[in-house]
DNA sequence: TAGTTTAGGTCAAACGTTTGACCAATATAC
DNA sequence: GTATATTGGTCAAACGTTTGACCTAAACTA
């Protein structure tokens, strides 16, 4: 059993005075005088009298917790997020309730229940990859429980998101290539029916607009082809190819891969740039170019922004596109003549 | 402000009966009739009731809520900890409660006291690196909730936990690149003052020994050492080393580096095993031998721990020295004749 | 002097839930 | 027909805290 802890009623026994007392000794609300405050005090500090926060919890109908759910910890991409999340409700002195979806809509239901019951102040939602059903979220908004989604969000739920721009941070990928001098840039696709893959790949035709490149289709292959690199390999081989631009920085190791096999030089034949900046991406030979989202900063908006509404329930939904930043390494360089 | 959510008592006044009624048809404890009891069910689900677990934990003294310091979140190993933990807490109906100390030790502190104002059932803590104050520790104990230390452990605590066996995952490492027919093997060292580093140059002694090789100390480097690179380069000219053992995979890739300068080929004439299993480890190239020290069960290990105390607060000791899993990858090849 | 203010408290309700003690009516035992 | 057990409930306390309403005595006002 767990030792029972110094209350505000064993201060008062042993000082004959009643709780309310106490309480305002403890929290000025007045009517109390200077000498029974120091002495309530005094004794408070010797018994390390510490308030009770389920008790204020029960009493004022709010927790200061926070509930964040997340498809994955061991995702980098996350844990950055996190630790902006964190950076900025530990400040403002919330508590983290902390689920995990795994990609999965039933635990991600699960998990809101959850967090809805143990009547956190507000909620951050990743939602999981593949959704169709809104009515856990929007149990969330009818419950009057602030909701912000973070790196993914939906047309069907009215509420504060922070997502990061991949058409711009894809075009921005692109129109360095070109700026460096690649006329023949291939894209390297992501998963099916994702909107990031959607807009990665519009920023990239974007991009070849401006610099009035046509489009070569020969130069989009899908990041989920069993046979990837072959396919690499043989645009390589041909010659079509001068610059790369995958969806994920996973997808260029897989241009590494190809381009080392057929022993054609990154950057000096072909330049490459990623996505996402996971901490790989500096230790690869050649240092891998890519863009970053930013992760760390989307967390600390989606965390104000969680704070700014339950501070103000009535507030105008703020939402962001969060830039994107592109970072250039080893693995582009400028086209000679 | 939120709204009220609907409690047994509202449940009671509508039904005309009182609170305890409800209570008692809904969890079970017998002296209501059938009809009574379906009827207070029926209304509850129509109402969607939940139940409040901040009044509960005010009259149980117990909040089903687990905390958990971590150093940051950032880190692999962390994460997949967290995954571990996660698994286990949950299955158990527990909830986390995270803090992160950022490796200092006074935000260790704070978080100690945020967890135990919060009255966490127990505690699982990574404590900071550089430690040497105690008593926030001690004051976790003092004030009985159970506490289990994960990835390290301090001497002056006795409290369950659970670390990795540095000296037995340095020697299986060591041992293999002997067993592969290495005989002069370099060593990088961790950062002074940390007990791994200590443990795992042991391991790597304990293996030369085995094999009755004569350590060489001009093979054993320091790994904080600002030219590290230029210091490997020289022994590897000098052809004084045929395999090499790195406190970690960040050590080893410094490794890779030096022999790449020289155009050493990996594992053709040097066999490298790193520390850590990051999981950039299996997209460089050669990909990485390493050491796994499986950071989940570790977090799976330290959960069932806190929940057996918590459980059973007078249960034995319960330490564990988890087992590593050596990893063999590209990087290690069997030298020939 | 009578009336009013002020300082320094106390009292009780409220938050939502559980649970031991009690009670009345009915059913059973002998 | 009386004693006893069972059924189906109610009551009140408890958890720790806050807070508006109330109270009393002393001090001030006119």
């Amino acid at each position: 059993m767990k030792k029972k802890r110094t209350s505000i009623t064993d201060i008062a026994n042993t000082l004959q005075v009643t709780p309310s007392t106490v309480s305002r000794a403890l929290n000025g609300g007045g009517k109390v005088s200077e000498k029974k405050r120091l002495e309530i005090i005094s004794l408070a500090k010797k018994l390390g009298y510490r308030p009770n926060p389920i008790a204020k919890s029960l009493l004022e109908n709010r927790t200061n917790t926070i509930g964040l759910i997340i498809p994955e910890f061991t995702h980098h991409f996350y844990s950055r997020m996190l630790s902006g999340i964190e950076s900025v409700t530990s400040k403002a002195g919330y508590q983290l309730l902390i689920c995990t979806s795994n990609e999965d809509q039933n635990q991600e239901i699960k998990s809101i229940h959850t967090l809805l019951d143990a009547r956190v102040d507000g909620i951050i939602a990743t939602i999981s990859k593949m959704n169709d059903k809104f009515e856990h979220l929007q149990e969330v908004m009818d419950n009057d429980t602030p909701l912000v989604l973070v790196d993914r969000f939906s047309e069907e739920i009215e509420t504060p998101y922070v997502i990061s721009d991949d058409f711009k941070g894809a075009f921005s990928a692109v129109d360095h290539l070109c700026q460096i001098g690649c006329r023949k840039i291939m894209h390297i696709k992501g998963p099916d029916n994702l909107s990031t893959t959607f807009n990665r790949f519009m920023g990239y035709k974007e991009a070849l607009r401006k610099h009035e490149i046509e489009l070569d289709e020969r130069l989009i292959l899908e990041g989920s082809n069993p046979d990837l690199v072959e396919k690499i390999k043989s645009c390589l081989e041909n010659n079509w190819v001068d610059g790369a631009f995958a969806y994920s920085d996973y997808l260029a190791f897989e241009i590494y891969k190809a381009a080392s096999q057929l022993t054609i030089p990154i950057p000096g034949q072909l330049s490459v740039i990623g996505y996402a900046d996971e901490p790989i991406s500096t230790y690869i030979n050649p240092t891998l170019s890519t863009v970053n989202q930013q992760p760390f900063e989307m967390g600390v908006t989606g965390a104000k922004y969680l704070l700014n509404k339950i501070n103000d329930p009535e507030i105008a939904l703020e939402i962001k596109n969060l830039e994107t930043k592109l970072v250039i390494r080893e693995s582009c360089r400028r086209l000679e003549g």
